[in-house]
RNA sequence: GGAAGUUUAGCUCAGCUGGGAGAGCAUCUGCCUUACAAGCAGAGGGUCAUAGGUUCGAGCCCUAUAACUUCCACCA
């Protein structure tokens, strides 16, 4: 083995080993099953920090219940993210002046798949390195031939039961990305724009009524103005005609709720064709529709001379053509949030448009209900609510995007307006048998392929033994933001289509920040590449790096110096190992219960039956942070701290039969935590493994450890209380560490455990000798107490009695205080009756034994 | 406007069903002790945001307040 920790140089290679074995493939047996599908990453993206955690802690249970026995199944995939490479592949075209149209559909869905399989395995490389344990045999793409059927077959299910309508709706809608976006990937920015005060007189000349707007472009949309019912300002003109400025045409005051009294001037514009309220105002009002913004963003003919002008650039001149007209009351600094495209992050529009929907209220039905009889659970739980509030507010699903990338709408329109969904490519129109076939142009968005994801892998629509076997699926992870828009649409369409919830337990984890806690972005700069980290320090760094501490469902702020500090514990463990493996050459592994154990073995023993059960614990309620923070505990504080140094005294020693036994419960420790950290760390863990003596072939496919069945009782910890405190007595006299001293046990008949560990005590403690003496030593001394015993630090000229005394007086001090706090508590009623009787037990203890110390201090 | 979360050591955070405040980093002191100086040993450092309440007992439960964060809805 190498002299220190160098990941580089072994991960690869494993990872290509384990890849070779099919270590991590799986098909049906009889066993029980664990399946977990991923979620899928953009297929042309580059992984980010967030991947890492992602996948990490689905990894870090794939690995856990692989171990303990079950057929586990983790299923990666990538998601064809239409919009985003739809935007890249016309870039590039217009960067060759060219657009989409000129090359035709066919040719640009062909430049996509060339995109698709040029791009493609980057990601899935990148997740690779990462070292995660998914069957890639079974690498799923959201546009996949039986995905597409999947979607088509679910598809036309739905319209066939009449939950697919087309609809008129106000989407928002990006001029630059030229298709609709749903509401999730519009993002509202504030921003700083002006409200412009415009007068609309009445058609009688009986004077005008002021609206405010921030959107004066849209006033050739204007049908109405709209006041409160109720308002006394107003009440009485309600009906009344107005002239709309610089269209100069006659629109009606209404009445609505929807216009709030005492907000802005108590009157608005009504522009049905370009806001959603407005447009519910049009129906309730029966309002005339009128687009004037086109699909390109600029104002169309019913802005007369501003024809041909970017709605946004149009203002300054709209705000000119008003004042000249004297309808401009006024204009005032404003501060607002606006849409903007998510992707190109230009200003989106709110545009009336023809838009296909599935009716949700009843198809999230069965999704609530799941939810509260605990047929799927959240954890953290909290998450509940988010789910919850999403479903019972639910819209319709606006499920059509005017882009060619993605699956098509499978709907057929013949030549006689039959209209009809049909799974495969229809010959004929079933009503006319017309063959004059026309289909939809609008294709899927991405989340209706999405939402099919753990049925549409395991072959749906197809009834398949892997359908049959693993489905539903046992955990879902992801992070909190998806909940609404892809967890919850694959409960209903697992509920739907499969009659089952598709996972039984989602896991939800948190972003990851940079260390200010700043979401990390591309335009910031103050992103960390998972690549460039595992270059660095190792994929094992990187991982044990982000799930540490983590606490599930909460933000975590990150920075390299975490996945540095990660590295060093990583090393410390690699040493450790290298001093394990030397001391184990020609070694016989014997069973633990054929051997005389000693204290400190029971005691270190006891402490990984400690581990194992909270690491069992913790994992069971996915509090993996937790997991790794005792496990790095275990092996710093209790493993190399002290059961190493402790076994040093046997190992160098002369007694062989000693000695063995030591070796044997090193070696018993040291290979249950290796297993105990495969999740976490795979790549090291089964580096050493595979130096380890008497190993198999993986660690990867060892058993699960589970707790030692021994009586382990010690009383181990007050051998280490006393080292601590001789070491602790040392430093407070300036005694430094290379500074030997002897130390003088004056025993007591009844105090084995401080007896029979002499030279551990000496060692650790940084004594030259142990030597047991009748009485206490004429020379001056440090005294301590330990158990029965004393303990004697001479110290021949370094003595300072003004020092003890005040050591002891602080001791006595401290004692007096103990006393005191537990007389206090026992004397308490209260306490008495309600405590438990042990807690009460264990404080009469405690009193008892601090009175007899304090009686022996004050007795010297 | 609706909802959720956070507030514990200088920093990052643990603290599961209420039973003597913890870790890592940083700081200070001493040590090259043959697994590890990417190390070892020791030390200092906290009114658990504030105010009430429940309880024999509160970092933990309840109520209110403050600050910060996020999500959802969206103001013409």
């Amino acid at each position: 083995m190498d002299k220190s920790y160098t990941p580089e140089l072994f991960e690869k290679e494993i990872y290509k080993t384990w890849l070779d074995k099919n270590y991590f493939t799986s098909q049906p047996d009889g066993r029980e099953h664990f399946s977990v599908v991923m979620p899928p990453p953009n297929v042309t993206g580059k992984a980010h920090v967030g991947h890492a955690l992602n996948n990490t802690i689905q990894d870090i249970l794939v690995r856990t219940k692989r171990m303990k026995g079950f057929n586990t199944l983790w299923v990666p995939g990538t998601d064809h993210a239409a919009i985003a490479t739809e935007e890249v592949l016309a870039r590039s075209l217009r960067h060759d002046g060219l657009k989409k149209e000129d090359v035709g559909r066919e040719k640009f869905l062909e430049m996509g798949w060339e995109w698709y399989k040029k791009y493609g395995n980057i990601i899935v490389d990148q997740f690779k390195a990462l070292g995660i344990s998914c069957d890639w045999s079974r690498l799923a793409f959201t546009m996949d031939e039986n995905l597409n059927r999947a979607v088509k077959h679910v598809f036309c299910q739905y319209f066939d039961e009449g939950l697919i309508y087309k609809g008129k709706r106000v989407v928002n809608y990006c001029p630059s990305c030229k298709t609709t976006i749903s509401d999730n990937e519009n993002v509202y920015i504030d921003q700083n724009t002006y409200l412009w005060y415009i007068r609309y007189p009445f058609a009688d000349g009986s004077g005008y009524v002021t609206v405010a707007t921030t959107r004066p472009e849209t006033l050739f949309g204007d049908t109405a103005v709209a006041v409160n019912p109720k308002d006394p300002k107003y009440k009485d003109k309600i009906g009344k005609e107005l002239i709309l400025p610089l269209v100069n045409k006659k629109i009606k005051l209404i009445g609505d709720d929807y216009c709030e009294m005492g907000f802005g001037t108590g009157a608005v514009k009504i522009t049905p064709a370009h806001d959603p309220n407005d447009y519910e105002v049009g129906l309730r009002h029966n309002l005339e529709v009128i687009t004037c913004i086109d699909d390109n963003g600029l104002l169309n003919e019913n802005a007369g001379q501003f024809k041909g002008v970017d709605r946004i650039k149009a203002r300054p001149q709209i705000e000119k053509a008003l004042e000249e007209g004297g309808y401009l009351v006024k204009k005032e600094k404003y501060k607002n949030q606006v849409g903007t495209c998510e992707r190109c992050h230009n200003f989106t529009e709110p545009k009336i448009s023809t838009q296909w929907f599935v009716k949700m209220k009843d198809l999230v039905k069965p999704a609530i209900e799941a939810v509260k009889k605990g047929q799927l659970k959240f954890h953290p739980k909290r998450y509940e609510k988010t789910y919850l509030n999403w479903l019972e507010n639910i819209q319709d699903w606006c499920i059509s995007r005017q882009i060619w990338l993605g699956h098509r709408i499978p709907v057929y329109t013949c030549e006689h307006g039959h209209v009809f969904a049909c799974e495969d490519e229809p010959k004929a129109c079933p009503k006319c048998n017309s063959t004059a076939l026309q289909q939809e142009q609008d294709v899927l968005d991405t989340w209706f392929s999405s939402a099919l994801w753990p049925f549409s892998t395991l072959g749906y629509p197809d009834k398949t033994k892997d359908l049959e076997y693993y489905y539903p699926t046992s955990v879902l992870v992801t992070a909190y933001d998806i909940i609404t828009f892809w967890v919850s649409k694959m409960v209903f369409s697992g509920l739907k289509f499969m009659g089952k919830v598709p996972f039984k337990d989602v896991v939800i984890h948190g972003m990851v920040r940079d260390k200010n806690g700043v979401k990390m972005s591309k335009h910031l700069g103050n992103g960390i590449d998972p690549i460039d980290m595992i270059d660095k320090y190792g994929a094992d760094a990187l991982r044990l790096s982000l799930v540490n501490g983590m606490s599930m469902g909460t933000n975590i702020k990150y920075g390299e110096d975490k996945i540095k500090e990660t590295k060093i514990f990583i090393n410390k463990l690699y040493n450790a190992s290298k001093f394990v493996i030397s001391n184990l050459k020609e070694f016989k592994v014997q069973p633990l219960k054929t051997l005389k154990l000693q204290e400190k073995d029971k005691w270190i023993l006891s402490e990984l039956n400690e581990l194992i059960k909270s690491v069992d614990k913790n994992m069971e309620r996915y509090a993996l942070g937790v997991c790794a923070s005792n496990l790095i505990e275990f092996t710093v504080s209790k493993f190399c701290d002290w059961y190493i140094e402790l076994a040093k005294v046997d190992l160098y020693g002369d007694d062989e039969k000693q000695k063995q036994i030591t070796q044997n419960v090193l070696y018993y420790v040291f290979d249950k935590l290796l297993k105990l950290f495969h999740p976490f760390i795979p790549f090291v863990t089964e580096y050493i493994y595979q130096n380890m003596p008497e190993h198999e072939e993986t660690i990867m496919r060892c058993s699960y450890p589970e707790k030692v069945k021994l009586n382990l009782s010690n009383d181990f910890e007050s051998v280490i209380a006393l080292i601590k405190e001789i070491r602790n007595a040392k430093a407070k006299y300036n005694l430094p560490d290379n500074k030997r001293t002897s130390l003088l046990f004056k025993l007591s008949s009844n105090d084995n455990i401080i007896k029979e560990n002499l030279n551990s005590i000496c060692k650790l403690a940084f004594g030259s000798e142990a030597v047991i003496v009748e009485k206490q030593p004429e020379e001056k001394c440090i005294k301590l107490l330990a158990n029965d015993s004393q303990v004697f630090i001479p110290l021949g000229q370094l003595i300072d009695s003004e020092r003890e005394k005040e050591k002891q007086k602080q001791e006595i001090e401290k004692l007096m205080f103990e006393i005191n706090r537990s007389e206090k508590m026992l004397a308490n009623k209260g306490f008495i009756e309600k405590a438990p009787k042990a807690l009460i037990e264990n404080e009469k203890q405690k009193l008892e034994k601090n009175k007899a110390l304090l009686k022996k201090i004050q007795g010297e």
